[in-house]
This record gives C-alpha cells, sequence and structure tokens, in this order.
DNA sequence: CATTTTTAGTAAGGCGGCTAATTATTAGCC
DNA sequence: GGCTAATAATTAGCCGCCTTACTAAAAATG
C-alpha cells in the first residue's frame, strides 16, 4: 500500500524559478525534502512486492520482527501497549494486527497472570519459523537497495537522516508548526 | 495517515550482534535502510499534522499541487489520466481524490470536446486560492525540517537518496527481487 | 474506601490504495 | 461503412493501516 509520490521530481531549475513566486521556496531544502519522499516509497514499494510474495504485509511484519527472539539486550515487547509504543501507533491499531496475526496462527495472546489487565504477547512456533524463513531473504533485500552506496555513503547516509529525524521529532513536540 | 515505524533504531551494535544470527543481515545497509524509512514517516508526521490543520490530506494536497498553475515549463497534468500517471497510481486512485476535491470545490472536471472518453480537470479559483493561502507556510514548514543540515549537507542529501532511488527502480523493473 | 489511572478491546470512521468489470468512445484496418 | 481492439473514466468490492472515543475491568493512589 503505497502513497501518491511524483514520478518524476521537478529539476532544480524549475524549483529556482518557482521560488520567485512562492518567495519562502527554499530550492535545496525542497529538493532534499521530495527526493527523501520518493527514496522511501519506492523503497518501500520494493520491499512489499518482497513482502507480498510472502504472503505477509508491511504491519504485521513489523509486529512480528518486535516479537521474534533476539540475541543480545535489544528490547523485546510482550504487551499490546508495548508493541504500540514501540512502534508508535495507537493500542486499537495493536489490536487489529495482532488479531489478525493470531487468526492465522502467528502469535500467542495469553492472560497476564499478575496483572489481569494485560495480555501477554508471543510469537508461536509457526511464527518464529516463518520469521526465521523470510528474514534471510529480507536482509538480502535491503542490502541490495542500499548496494548503489559505498559503505561511507551508508554512514553519510544515516548520519544525515538522524539529523533530520531529531529536526522533525523537535517540531512535532516544539508544536511550533507556524511561527505565522 | 502514518505507518507503523520502530520509535527507537536498534544500536548498531545490535545490529552486528544480530548479523551474527543472520549472515545475511549487513549492518550499515540495515541502518541506513532503518534510518530512512524513520526519518521520512517523521517528516511526513509533521507534514501531515500541517496538513490536518488547514483541512487538506496528503493525497488532496500533491493532486491539487500538480494541478496548480505554474511558471516554468514544469509539466501539468489536465486528465485524470496524466494525474495517475505523474502520481504513480492507479486512475481508479484518482477519480477517488478527484471526487472529493470536486465535492468540495476546490476542482473541476469538465469532458474534453476533442476527445469525448477523456475529462479536463483543472482548480477552480476556490482551488487555486487555497492552494496559494497554504504553500507559504509550506515550504516555510519543509525548510525548517530540513534545517539541521547545511545547504552542502542537503545537496549530499538529495545525490544519496537519488543513488537509493534509481537502486530501487532497477529492482522494481528487473523483478529480480530474490535470486534465491 | 473513594477516586483516578491504566489495560485491551470495540465501534465508528477515515485515507489511500488496489483489481476487475463496465460503459462509452476512439483508432485503425479492411 | 463495419468491425475489432484499445482506451478513458468510473464503479464495485476489497484491503491495510490508521485514528478517536468509549467501555468494562483491574490496578494504583491518597
Amino acid at each position: 500500500m503505497q502513497r501518491l509520490v511524483l514520478k518524476e521530481l521537478p529539476r532544480y531549475e524549475c524549483l529556482v524559478e518557482a521560488s520567485k513566486q512562492f518567495p519562502d521556496l527554499e530550492p535545496a531544502a525542497c529538493e532534499a525534502f521530495m527526493h527523501l519522499i520518493r527514496a522511501s516509497e519506492e523503497v518501500m514499494r520494493v520491499m512489499n512486492a518482497h513482502f507480498a510474495a510472502h504472503n505477509i504485509t508491511q504491519g504485521r511484519f513489523l509486529v512480528m520482527m518486535l516479537l521474534l527472539e533476539k540475541t543480545g539486550d535489544c528490547p523485546r515487547p510482550t504487551t499490546p501497549a508495548e508493541l504500540a509504543d514501540l512502534a508508535s501507533v495507537s493500542r486499537a491499531t495493536v489490536t487489529g494486527l495482532l488479531d489478525s496475526l493470531e487468526r492465522d496462527g502467528f502469535v500467542r495472546r495469553v492472560p497476564d497472570p499478575t496483572d489481569r489487565r494485560q495480555m501477554s504477547v508471543s510469537l508461536t512456533p509457526k511464527g518464529q519459523s516463518f520469521m526465521h524463513d523470510i528474514l534471510p531473504d529480507h536482509f538480502r533485500l535491503l542490502t541490495r537497495l542500499m548496494g548503489n552506496l559505498s559503505d561511507n555513503e551508508q554512514k553519510t547516509l544515516s548520519r544525515l537522516l538522524t539529523k533530520v529525524s531529531m529536526q522533525a521529532a523537535s517540531l512535532s513536540n516544539g508544536g511550533g508548526t507556524t511561527p505565522a
């Protein structure tokens, strides 16, 4: 399920031209923004085709990924609320995803004995083996998606994107979307 | 309308650890991928809040943006099929968006006199002035979103993301999602 | 103990897709 | 002119992934 994105981004000269009509338009920033949105959509288009080939969707995949037994000290959620928090969505959304995954036998929900409001969520053996089946391909694919970039470029990209994320987060929390 | 994304990305050391369990996992590529998805979602979260404050949604905004009178020689679509092509979605999707925009008085559809299969689509004066009202804020916001980056970093980001897009496009067309 | 907070889930609604089918029209060929 | 194939926009039906408001029950708080 993709979002609308421009097939061809405007050339830089077009942006400069448009900035005469719209003085608030900053060409380099606008271009970077559009490239960010387009690249992510294109990458997700490829990933979603891969998911579809394995009869899984993005949302379900992420939930299962979060529930997957992992080595090391990475946080692993066990309740719907934790899943919702880690995935930055509402609990209602998680309920829907878990309903669907449980129906298909990938996850199991059991009431928590220590707090009866809570459910404890885990992957079933079927869910575990499903993930172990598709993850090699998944990782290979995303390595190929980044394959045009050198190791150094990948690191640079991550660094720059972290800066963008932080700025977006501060604009979200600062609430100041428009100084008017 | 946002998609699930990890709130906190795994630390690089976690990825290295996981690559022992999953040998196909390449830590730098994986990290760059996750940063790409997260940054774009965070940025779009901010943009969507801005759209919501103006009672417009992303899809409708893009359609209106495509229809907007622009200086210079930027392509401007006039039929639903052209809109669909430029936005990389199906014509059925465009029909839905146009229905909604027409209902609200932002666009007008008239049958094309030269080919009676076609409709000609344009912004109404209401649509034009709506866009002229919100675009200054819109451009200011995306400039701020990229504000953490120097001009040079913005250019670098665009360049790297172009590389990613091209790779994604070639994987899409090549059809070789998994060499297996 | 009374009140407030928290949990998972439900209901209702929305956005933005998609495919397949349909209807009317056009293009190209004989 | 008649016919076939292609095309345009739309409709119907479905999907994925959200959201908010609300509920009942349980837990926390003072």
